[in-house]
DNA sequence: GTCTATAGCTGGATAGAC
DNA sequence: GTCTATCCAGCTATAGAC
């Protein structure tokens, strides 16, 4: 199943991600790894020095996945707020039908870090920092559309982990509900991109006035 | 800091629960816990034999703190719609801001067990189990009023999804977003249970015909 | 660059003295 | 019941031959 058109370092680097998507840092291993790419583990760190290492590209890449766009998005001056939340919405499902496994990813990563480690918190501040820029942007427009008379004031925080909420959540805990429900996974994702527009309806509803 | 009004055992099973709670299932020690409980490592497997067994005991009573109550809610028979839905936002929002770190837990070690251990999902049928018993007295509910024209038709799943994912997902990315926004546990509690409101008539209006 | 062998550490579990 | 000492498996990482 070895891709050789595909340099080791991509081969390894693809095998990281998946691991790390799927288990979570402490529940890859190196070993797991180095099988996926069919590479011996020594290799892994004649590329890549070490597992941190690695784990910091992969939620690199996890992190652009699921807010690279978002965050163009979000910071994007010439699109009414319509458009914006529309575009966002539609850019959350697609990724994540696409990508299931990366909020639980994402989520659990940054909570263990935020929970435990004062020190590697750090390494999250310039996904932090990324976001504010992107959210200032969204923010002086809702204060011009307000100011205007035409969407009814609204927290910033708030408006926006709304939206994060219908998105992402059902991908966090879509394994409890599906089983419950004997929904197969195809059917899942169907479901939420049927569900985009009544998502982008009910987040309009609740800016009127 | 030992409390000695409690038994060795209970010791044992509080310092369990915190340690699962925060770190996962893998971020766990066995040293960690019998730290915390000021005790012998060994009188962990004295009490309790295995890591295994403890998780198991520790994820149950997390499991029966966010949804014990809900369960019971949802298969009440002498609740109208309205009511239910009321009590259900209250019950969770209420839970959630007095154990913050309980989305977080289940949700990854739900999602953990399903996507890995085929074995070890079984482990989690009683569970679902549970949530089916309880959701399908919802459904025959829901069915009725739709058919005497007080609701619109909705889908069980999404329909529960919707109510968890506005309840839920705050708590499980408020590290990411509290930190962009310099929020302090305290405000965002409270600008939680604030809002219980808004979800309630958010979620009864997406029932309206 | 690639492999084998192994160092060095950590974590769960237990044997055995008290 | 409680503690010390220790086993053993599993993990990251590296030394060194080729």
């Amino acid at each position: 199943m070895t891709d050789t058109t595909k340099t080791v370092e991509e081969r390894i680097l693809d095998a990281a991600y998946m691991t790390f998507i799927e288990n979570g840092y402490e529940g890859a291993k190196m070993r797991d790894i180095a099988a996926r790419a069919d590479i011996n583990i020594s290799m892994l760190h004649y590329y890549y020095r070490s597992k941190d290492n690695l784990f910091d590209i992969a939620f690199s890449r996890a992190f652009d996945s699921v807010y690279g766009n978002i965050l163009k998005l979000l910071s994007e001056k010439n699109m009414s707020i319509k458009e914006k939340i529309t575009a966002i919405v539609d850019e959350y499902i697609t990724s994540l039908t696409a990508n299931p496994l990366l909020p639980g990813f994402l989520v659990s990563e940054i909570t263990k870090n935020d929970i435990r480690d004062r020190e590697a918190r750090q390494k999250f501040a310039p996904y932090r920092t990324m976001l504010f820029d992107a959210v200032v942007v969204l923010e002086s427009q809702l204060k011009e559309e307000t100011s205007k008379g035409n969407i009814r004031p609204v927290n910033l925080m708030e408006f926006l982990m709304d939206i994060e909420s219908v998105c992402m959540y059902p991908f966090l805990n879509r394994g409890l509900w599906q089983r419950v429900f004997d929904v197969p996974d195809e059917v899942f994702n169907q479901m939420m991109r049927e569900r985009k527009e009544t998502f982008i309806n009910n987040i309009l509803k609740s800016l009127e006035v």
